[in-house]
DNA sequence: CCCGATAACATAGCAAAGCTATGTATTGTG
DNA sequence: CACAATACATAGCTTTGCTATGTTATCGGG
């Protein structure tokens, strides 16, 4: 009874979008649909305009973030993983700074809380097997822990990405959250010798 | 043999933006000079186009960061006073959220690498006035621990003012200095006690 | 198998954005 | 005092996002 929507078109607009927006090309609502052969309304039948089109692209970003991390292998040792982590977002923020940025403007409200809360239970989860393991004091709350490291991961993103430190800033990414795991009961070689080894690919 | 421009309109124009930002009103060009008396070529004589503005508007926000840091009086403690130059770094972005989000849109390149300089300085000095107190280890870069808290206050500011942290999380900054400082070399109980004092007005 | 209802789609045009062109006024300097 | 250079005002151009309107395609029922 109804004519549906081609899902393609929508997965289309979107990565055109992430694809102008890593060249550092302005997304304008033309300028997208120019060479796909869709005319201008394709934006608002699939995204009610060009904000819920950048809405969608920061679901996008929290999706790429996603499957980022949940391609990080794990391993018997939990803290080296958790540095793993911390790496593979920060590259993650790297390879495409502005769609990175993107996530983050929340100039309109976000229905993204979701998204950005998966990010946060790959790290919980880590930080969990890393109090079983024996690595953290019992009395740490795995959700705090995670959240302070998301902080160090995304001050740091922030701050190299579009920001005013240089490239090899990253590298204090390594005494920060050895610093933060430390601090949370492991011992500070061991710790250390585990963030190195994740950290670096 | 020139007619010179006037410095009053330009700090007009930038106060009545950052009190548009302030209200969470979209700053155009046309909106920005209505009621103001001047028209819109003011804003080209003075700042060559929007981009220049808001270029200028990251300076001031700059400018105020760096006057609402050295507004913070130092004690005999200078890890309390680390502290609270991070709470007061958080507080100012917490005060005008939008314009600490300016502040980082490096959309167009910064001529502000001096402003964000400046910001860095006061924390190097603190490093340095600790690590002269036997606060901390004598082989810590005071640059690269300067750096380090600033990654803490900015994640922090930047996950809290426009992103998808609450209010209440700004509390990470204590543990997460803690245990930046105590890495550094601080004793932990004292570390904590002075970084507590000083997070809290 | 076809027909109608419903939604996708194309086209055109509107309001507002930033910017530029051009003419006028003003002011510092020789 | 007079000139020249610059600030300033006005108007209009280009592009932006968006909407209104007409057309076309598609799914479901008879």
């Amino acid at each position: 009874m109804v004519r549906l929507k081609d899902p393609a078109v929508r997965s289309l607009l979107i990565d055109r979008a992430a694809q102008m927006l890593a060249a550092r090309q302005p997304v304008t609502l033309r300028s997208l649909v120019a060479g796909t052969g869709v005319s201008t309304m394709a934006v608002y039948t699939y995204f009610g305009g060009m904000d819920g089109l950048w809405s969608a692209m920061r679901q996008e970003g929290f999706t790429r973030l996603a499957a980022r991390l949940a391609a990080v292998s794990m391993s018997a040792d939990p803290v080296r993983d958790l540095a793993a982590l911390g790496a593979a977002y920060v590259s993650n923020a790297m390879t495409s700074p502005d769609l990175y940025r993107v996530m983050f403007d929340a100039g309109f409200e976000l229905e993204n809380a979701a998204a950005a809360d998966d990010t946060l239970h790959s790290l919980v989860r880590a930080v969990e097997r890393a109090t079983a393991a024996g690595r953290f004091r019992d009395d740490v709350d795995p959700l705090e822990l995670a959240t302070q490291s998301w902080t160090i991961g995304h001050g740091l993103a922030s701050l190299v990405a579009t920001g005013p430190l240089p490239h090899q800033s990253l590298a204090h990414g390594v005494p920060l959250l050895t610093a933060l795991f430390t601090g949370a009961g492991d011992h500070p070689e061991q710790c250390r010798r585990s963030i190195e080894r994740g950290w670096h690919p």
